[in-house]
DNA sequence: ATGTTATATGCTGCATATTGCATATAATAA
DNA sequence: TTATTATATGCAATATGCAGCATATAACAT
C-alpha cells in the first residue's frame, strides 16, 4: 500500500489491500475495543516501534477505515463509524475473525495500556509494558 | 501469496491477502452468482489468460474461499460453503460492494458464457467472447 | 501408442509493500 | 528562544506479489 500510484484502485479494493496486513489487522481489532486509541497506547498494546504504528495507521486512514483527532501532543485514532454496508460487513468479519494468542495478548496489554489514562485521556507516552 | 513462505500466516490472514486482489474478487463475485464455474467460462467472463485464472484461483483454493471438482477434461470451482461467521460477512462484504462497471460487464458475460451450457455442465473451452 | 483439449505451474522481470533508521514536524512548556 | 514529548515521513534495503511466456500435467478420444 503506502502510495497508492496504483492505475485506478478504487475503494473497496484500497480496502480490501489495508486488511491484509497483520499489524493493521491487529489495530483495528483493538479499535474495536475502544472508542479510541493514540499512538503510544497502539505501541504498548502491540509492541511494536512508533514508525510502524503511525505508517499503519496512515494507511488505515487513507483506506478510509480510521479517522484521527488531534488533542494537544497526542492523536487519537478511532474508527470511521459507517452506515450499514461494505464496511460494516468487513468489521464483522475482524469481530467473528479466528481467535489467536498473539491477539489476546494484544487485548490485554491494551487494557492495562487503557488503565494508565486519566479523565478518559492519554497522559503518558510509550511505557513499553 | 503463491507460496507461502511467510511466517505463520494464520487462516484469517492468509484469507485477507487473498481477497486484496482485484481479479480475485472479480472472481468471487462471479461465484456468488453462480454455483461453479470452470476455468473457461471465468477466462471469458473475465477476459484473461487461462494462465491467470488458473493462478487466481490456486491462492483462492489455498486460502479455504473456493474448492475444485473435477469432471472429466473440466474442473469446476465453487465457493466453500460456510457456517456464519468469519468468511459468511467476507462474503456479505463482497456482495455488497461497491459497483463498478468493470463488474457489470463481468456479469453480463459470465451469463452468456454460462448460457453456453448443456445440460447444466460446459461443453466448450474459451471462446473469447 | 499419439493427438487434442483443459488446466496447472516453473521461471523471470517488474511493480509494489514493508521494515528500520534517521530525521522532520507539531504542540507544549520553561 | 530552546527543550521536550508525541507523531509523521524520506530514504534505502529487503520482501512479497503479479504478469507473461513457456512448458507440464491430466483426461479423453482415436
Amino acid at each position: 500500500m503506502q502510495h497508492i500510484t496504483y492505475e485506478t484502485l478504487n475503494k473497496s479494493e484500497e480496502i480490501f489491500r489495508a486488511l491484509a496486513d497483520r499489524t493493521r489487522i491487529r489495530i483495528i481489532r483493538l479499535l474495536l475495543h475502544s472508542s479510541d486509541a493514540c499512538v503510544s497506547e497502539l505501541m504498548d498494546a502491540l509492541r511494536l516501534p512508533q514508525y510502524s504504528i503511525s505508517r499503519h495507521l496512515s494507511i488505515l486512514r487513507h483506506a478510509g477505515l480510521v479517522d484521527e483527532r488531534r488533542e494537544g501532543i497526542w492523536k487519537y485514532y478511532y474508527l470511521v463509524a459507517k452506515p450499514p454496508g461494505f464496511t460494516e460487513h468487513l468489521m464483522e468479519a475482524i469481530r467473528s475473525g479466528i481467535n489467536e494468542k498473539l491477539l489476546e495478548t494484544d487485548l490485554d496489554l491494551f487494557a492495562r495500556r487503557l488503565g494508565l489514562r486519566v479523565d478518559g485521556k492519554c497522559v503518558v507516552g510509550s511505557e513499553g509494558l
